[in-house]
DNA sequence: CTTATGACCTGATAGC
DNA sequence: TGCTATCAGGTCATAA
């Protein structure tokens, strides 16, 4: 579900609530969405519950006793930095939520929430994940969030230039749309927004990147910053799961162009969009407008 | 090395 | 109402 504009709004609703509190407990209702860092995962998804490690350790891993000092985000992944120097780091997969509860405030009880964080001040932030393809990897040092785990994905997408784009891609055979959902390459983008930003960019989604020339390279990375830009400015795309740690859905919908749009009429010429799979993943694109 | 493919999960919706 | 099939924001392990 959340690809960089959502994970980045959240980043943002969380980051004021949560600097300066200090975690006093971890609530762990489902250990297996959790991936400890010692047992050799590198993200948030790896190896997940496969190694027994004892209520008290997964605490600590999960910062409990640490005072928040600030939230990063590179591409989807949304770390939790704390002033000791630990850190950990939540990655939402399709479904997954992060819900800020205020103090004294009383949510509804709800399903498929694995994880609770309880702050000093009553705050309780929840991971509520149905399908849970998305996790936390914990147990991290800074040091290692950047050094092990964050320098396996690629520029972050809304800061990416032409140049380093083409620096990943280029020489690549695969199609354009599934390069651009490629973490490694660049991070942050995902399914909607890779059509978005193609579109815009009037790119077919099908090309081999090989065959790109300078100047698509250029659209490209222009498109792409402003399409998820927009998109943290409408406070991210809502489909179904993704919400605000309030619970409010975001308004970027709006501004699809393409996503969910196949058979529709294009808005630039008006033929009808073609959907097809690239990469197993639906893409919808313009025949006309993106050579 | 790169690229392709099933697998992992639940829930909403459409069609019978 | 209820059953089955299809589809969904993502990535990982394994095969080719």
């Amino acid at each position: 579900m959340p690809e960089l504009p959502e994970v980045e709004t959240i980043r943002r609703f969380l980051e004021p609530a949560l600097v300066g509190r200090r975690v006093v407990s971890v609530q762990v209702t489902r250990a297996d969405v959790v991936a400890p860092f010692e047992s050799g995962a590198l993200s948030p998804r790896q190896g997940r519950g496969s190694s027994q490690i004892r209520p008290r350790a997964l605490g600590r891993a999960l910062l409990a006793g640490g005072v928040v000092e600030r939230l990063e985000r590179r591409g989807k992944q949304l770390a939790i930095l704390a002033d000791d120097g630990r850190a950990i780091v939540v990655h939402l997969g399709m479904t997954g939520q992060l819900l800020l509860r205020r103090p004294g405030e009383r949510g509804k009880a709800l399903n498929h929430v694995h994880l609770t964080w309880r702050f000093d001040d009553g705050t309780r932030l929840l991971f509520r994940d149905a399908r849970r393809f998305g996790g936390v990897l914990a147990g991290l040092s800074q040091q290692q969030l950047h050094d092990q785990v964050w320098n396996r994905l690629g520029p972050d997408a809304l800061t990416i230039t032409a140049r380093q784009l083409r620096a990943a891609l280029t020489i690549s055979s695969r199609p354009l749309k599934a390069a651009l959902l490629d973490q490694e390459a660049l991070a942050g983008v995902g399914n909607i927004y890779a059509d978005e930003a193609a579109f815009r960019a009037r790119l077919n989604p099908a090309r081999p990147c090989r065959d790109l020339a300078g100047a698509d390279w250029t659209r490209l990375a222009a498109a792409i910053r402003t399409v998820l830009r927009d998109a943290i400015a409408a406070g991210g795309s809502t489909l179904r799961d993704y919400v605000t740690p309030s619970g409010s859905p975001g308004e970027a919908r709006r501004t699809h162009l393409v996503y969910g749009r196949g058979g529709l009429p294009c808005s630039r010429c008006g033929r009808p969009l073609e959907r097809l799979t690239i990469g197993q993943r639906t893409t919808v694109f313009c025949p006309i407008c993106q050579r």
